[in-house]
DNA sequence: TTGAAAGCGCTAACAA
DNA sequence: TTGTTAGCGCTTTCAA
């Protein structure tokens, strides 16, 4: 990388006047201005960023930690902060802490060392079931705002970014009923980290309120799911009208399933779950489903630091929440 | 953050003292690194990651550009990637260039300014319709190395780490054949790749060889998939009874829709696809698919730049192209 | 055993 | 209009 310093020698002027007439002051003469900066074309000179930095003290860097860089919805958040960091000239370093407490804590550490200038997060589930938030509090006193999106820990004073859970089961359960379901089940692979256990919630609010019988099918990270939905519809004591997914992979191993009980989607049984256009592709027909719009909670996230780090925020003691809201896509898995 | 200077001012020794106190040098006193330490403990000192990047000229970060960051692969790649950067030291700046060339530019632009020792990338789909390659051959030329994976550009003098596409699609589409299948279609969302030409290659030889007859199903974008499969097995003058699925959902849908028109697999009709674990969990039965080791992938592409960037290389202007080998995992949907 | 000083690349206050 | 200098936080050479 050529350097101001080459390019003074080189034209025989000094640093700062180089600087200066690369960075259009006023200062500079005309001429000397149109010499600089053509010299710095021919080089493709590049202000090290690096120096910037440290002047700046400042690296319009942030640091992203996700749980899951598998998970379809986390991604896309991801993708999100990434696009909306962009345009306002900022770029991100991630970190994935494979939802461990361990992995999150020393992500946390080794980017708060100067490498970033806040952090954009979703908590790790060993991090939730532990309920540790601690290096949550330690990293936002070093100096480094924190946004929580999705999975939140509500006692950390940050700006957050969540989605209506706990409605989007409800007003999905209640939708269900209302085509004249009865026995709905409630199907989660996701029962261990707060987002799960809402949308659990939700769903139970519903069921109740109508005087209807909750079932929760829990499906564990290394139990085979199709196995599990296999054994549910063949239970003979009661007949399944409905299912209600917490996650995406359920709902569409819910319908492509149920046909081989020969029972038709959605004529005999309806299905909803949480899950992106591509994914309630998977499933014939396809999956009615609950979107999370989760690019925008990753832009909305990504404006909440920025603001917060530019001083663009009213109060910087005051934190605020935003709830993004669920829509219901209807598909022709439900009637 | 607390610096050097701070601690060296309530210490009442110079900076330097400090600075070699905690890199355990020889030349400090026993006690003098004990005080020093201790009070760099109390105050969680951490030495200034931009200070050191721009004293040591390197700055221990990788800049990952990814197309496409909803592809599961690609999302795995990265989860390979990070994890052995990790390992070494290193953190990554991610940057996603939606199958678009000027943005992949940019982002290369953006980050080869002192942001990143080197860079590993796959190739956006804008950028191999358009064969450009000239801003690779930029970025190597100003100093920072390039490892390419997946889609690569075989003309730029680079480190590359590719799948066997040719190979794993002739192999595939010989087991269906060796099933006694004679009707096999190929379908593919990504024909317009180097990956998908390759895979659609190795099919075509396969069937060649054979006498039989190619059939291709390209599905664009923002065609319907599952319209565009139905219409497939709608077609009354051939019947169908084997599938080579490029891509991961193609084969998941084929199989789904299958029982739409009374086929049962894989009595009937066989199908194989690229895929991971997990999304081959969205047909009944399981779709039997090609894996290909995404996160070795980007394992193995990390560790290429990280040996390049600690001259750990032995020429360094030997170039090596590794092949990750992929694995046909058997599931139901093939006899 | 400790400290002073230079330098990484840059900006900006101040001097000329 | 241009140049000198200090300083961001750190390491390292050289001097004390």
């Amino acid at each position: 990388m050529v350097t101001l310093k080459q390019l003074a020698r080189e034209l025989n002027v000094s640093i700062s006047t180089v600087s200066k007439a690369l960075n259009d002051s006023e200062e500079i003469g005309e001429e000397t201005r149109k010499r600089v900066k053509e010299l710095a074309k021919l080089y493709n000179y590049k202000p090290n960023k690096v120096a910037l930095s440290l002047k700046q003290n400042k690296t319009k860097t942030i640091g992203v930690i996700i749980p899951d860089i598998l998970n379809y919805f986390l991604s896309k958040v991801l993708f999100g902060i990434e696009r909306e960091a962009n345009k306002h000239g900022y770029n991100i370093m991630t970190c994935i802490s494979n939802e461990s407490l361990e992995k999150e804590k020393e992500s946390l550490q080794l980017l708060a060392n100067g490498s970033v200038d806040g952090f954009i997060l979703s908590i790790a589930e060993e991090t939730q079931t532990k309920n540790e938030i601690n290096h949550f509090k330690e990293t936002i006193k070093e100096g480094l705002p924190i946004v929580m999106f999705d999975r939140v820990a509500h006692d950390v004073k940050c700006d957050k970014v969540i989605v209506d859970n706990f409605e989007a089961t409800y007003n999905a359960t209640k939708s269900l009923i209302a085509e004249g379901r009865k026995t709905i089940v409630f199907i989660s692979n996701i029962d261990n980290i707060s987002v799960g256990k809402l949308r659990e919630r939700g769903y139970n609010k519903a069921i109740l309120e109508e005087g209807l019988e909750p079932e929760v099918l829990r499906i564990k990270k290394n139990e085979d799911a199709q196995q599990k939905i296999k054994r549910l519809y063949k239970k003979k004591d009661k007949i399944i009208d409905g299912v209600v997914a917490a996650d995406s992979s359920s709902g569409v191993i819910a319908i492509n399933m149920a046909r081989n009980f020969k029972r038709k989607v959605p004529k005999d049984i309806s299905v909803v779950g949480f899950s992106s256009k591509s994914a309630s592709y998977h499933s014939v027909p396809k999956l009615t489903n609950i979107r999370q719009h989760a690019k925008k909670i990753g832009a909305k996230a990504a404006e909440l630091l920025i603001n917060r780090l530019e001083n663009k925020t009213g109060n910087l003691e005051e934190y605020s929440t935003k709830i993004v809201k669920t829509t219901l896509v209807k598909n022709k898995s439900t009637l």
